[in-house]
DNA sequence: CATAGTACCGTAAACGTTTACGATTGCCAA
DNA sequence: TTGGCAATCGTAAACGTTTACGGTACTATG
């Protein structure tokens, strides 16, 4: 079984009849179709994707970029893992194939991405780990390839996008924080160059304003967003001037380490500190259990999915009308590293 | 510039030579084929991949199966990401592209690869998650595509695999903590369906017999290989009959749960209870920070690669005789969890 | 009976490469 | 002069699809 030649010989029609009848295609006898999808399936035959592709212009698949590396994104692998699993439900529904592009933390993500698009890889992209500036867009904006991103940036082609509403989320801890009786609160901030960091500490500067309260700059914390970099925080923190009685965190990996270097130090999270993160894995694990914002990554990959969809031409007719830019909100799930009055 | 055709009335020489330069094949002048590297540089000109291999008959795409769903694998973050690096720049060298194909946990993993051949997609595939039958391999094997697994497996058609040392952890444990006093020790096993668990288990008999010791059945834990599963652990301990005074986790992401879920009970590890485990982005920063064991994943990964190029006819010249089945070892990183003497 | 319309099917071109093969040129030895 | 060889290049076929187009057979309509 070599091709769709032997299959239209062995049922003794052409291949053009043979090609229609796979295709779904109209012009086609319901027996006759009935007997090729048969006769293919018993024989084994599938159609050769380069040639398919070769003739349609369009591959079939779609890529999911990430970076290897949480130096960078910040997110566990898990994060991508569950948000991938959600797009490729969607795209599994329309005979997309999904497949994941890992850019290695030594390679340049735009020299990947053209590697990528140059070799006609994939119809649509999504791309993850946007930086605040990113050429990528532009790049893919030139090439009249579909993407959504997941992350806002301010090189603005006009693509569609989701992010995680760190607005939402600021206002919530802030305040569930000033509730609590805590008057100097501490944040950390994302790395510079990714997406939106300003905009979570922005908001939280209003959040406390609107409270008669100040964000001291001393007060807001860098660092890779990994556990290292958490446990960094916690040293800063404890030896910061005014020492902040609570911490938000924005980032999935941190509280690890952060817990570590505040226990090292006798200052127990929940009792000394309160601390309000981000859920993963193994948040609900920590002792004391991290209070920390949750979403449902598979439906914001469900999202994304039909939001890309909704911009590739082939595809939209499915989608009409779609919000193409939205925040993802988040829910607080309340733990015991926050549950004490000051 | 649309394509090859373009390149070469522009440079006003034939297609055939175009393309000899471009792929770096002989029979074309060292001047012209400076001349074509560099109009297709400036003009921005990369071969279409449909095209080429629909010609070639191969797609230079290497694909990495992986399985989405920690309560799989049993590998936390950072492991196949951490691995991927290492066979993409294995990879990279040799002009092949390596792309992850995430499989759902909702999807049977025969099904999805069966999907992925058929496409004609890679021309050589790496599978990591094996079971200890795995049916993959004789589909891959019936279709005569190259490939190497990330563990060891019962159902053996001669490809090539690396695994992770069992053998090899279970004796440096299994000594260590003899050596330290410990008469009841505990072990965790994979799933049932996993590759090689009963070989570690195994192992740690034969291992505590030297010692005149014996494994009871009761001291053996089995659960989901992450978080919940070590909190479960946990509870099965203390309850056991015979309290083991120490345990050894075979799994990355189990630590957390199990820190957890002893601690609220009042036995703390590295004092009432030595634990040792395998090393993750988290473990050092856990409290008593984690004994483990450590590997480079990366370097890992490009033994992978490498192994992989070795049997793939076209690349194998540059692998002469490579071992094809290894297992990889770990060292132990001491930590403070098992820092006692009974 | 002529015509139009419908349902189905076959033919062949096209997609963009790679590569086997033959052709041309220039040079050197016989 | 001739033949052979090496270096370089052009030509055209082939890879396996999809699809525009045209053709046939049959039915319905006037």
């Amino acid at each position: 079984m070599k091709g769709i030649r032997d299959l239209a010989k062995h049922l003794d029609i052409s291949i053009g009849t043979v090609s229609r009848a796979l295709n779904g295609k109209p012009d086609v006898n319901e027996e006759t179709r009935r007997r090729v999808l048969e006769a293919a399936e018993t024989l084994g035959y599938v159609a050769n994707q380069s040639g398919r592709s070769l003739r349609k212009g369009s591959t079939g698949i779609i890529g999911f970029m990430m970076q290897t590396g949480r130096e960078i994104t910040g997110q566990g692998d898990t994060f991508f893992m569950s948000v991938f699993d959600g797009v490729q439900t969607v795209l599994a529904r329309h005979k997309l194939d999904l497949v994941a592009l890992l850019c290695s933390s030594e390679e340049d993500p735009n020299d990947y991405l053209r590697r990528i698009v140059a070799r006609g890889f994939a119809d649509g992209l999504i791309l993850s780990a946007t930086r605040r500036h990113d050429e990528r867009f532009e790049l893919l904006d030139k090439r009249n390839i579909p993407f959504i991103t997941l992350g806002r940036s301010l090189t603005d082609v006009g693509q569609p996008w989701y992010d995680l509403d760190f607005e939402g989320m600021a206002d919530t801890a802030i305040d569930r924080l000033v509730a609590r009786g805590h008057r100097r609160i501490a944040i950390t901030r994302p790395h510079d160059d990714m997406n939106l960091g300003y905009v979570f500490v922005d908001r939280c500067r209003d959040a406390l304003a609107r409270h008669g309260l100040r964000l001291d700059d001393g007060h807001i914390f860098r660092s890779t967003p990994n556990e290292t970099g958490g446990y960094q925080i916690a040293r800063d923190l404890i030896a910061a001037k005014d020492r902040p009685t609570a911490v938000v965190l924005v980032n999935e990996a941190i509280a690890i380490g952060l817990y570590r270097g505040l226990q090292e130090a006798g200052v127990q999270p929940g009792r000394d500190i309160a601390v309000i993160g981000r859920k993963s894995p193994h948040s609900h694990f920590l002792s004391p259990r991290l209070t920390a914002f949750s979403l449902s990554l598979r439906d914001l990959g469900i999202a994304l999915g039909e939001t890309l969809l909704a911009t590739m031409p082939a595809y939209q007719s499915a989608y009409p009308e779609r919000a193409v830019r939205e925040l993802w909100p988040l829910d607080l799930v309340p733990g015991e590293s926050d549950d004490f009055d000051l």
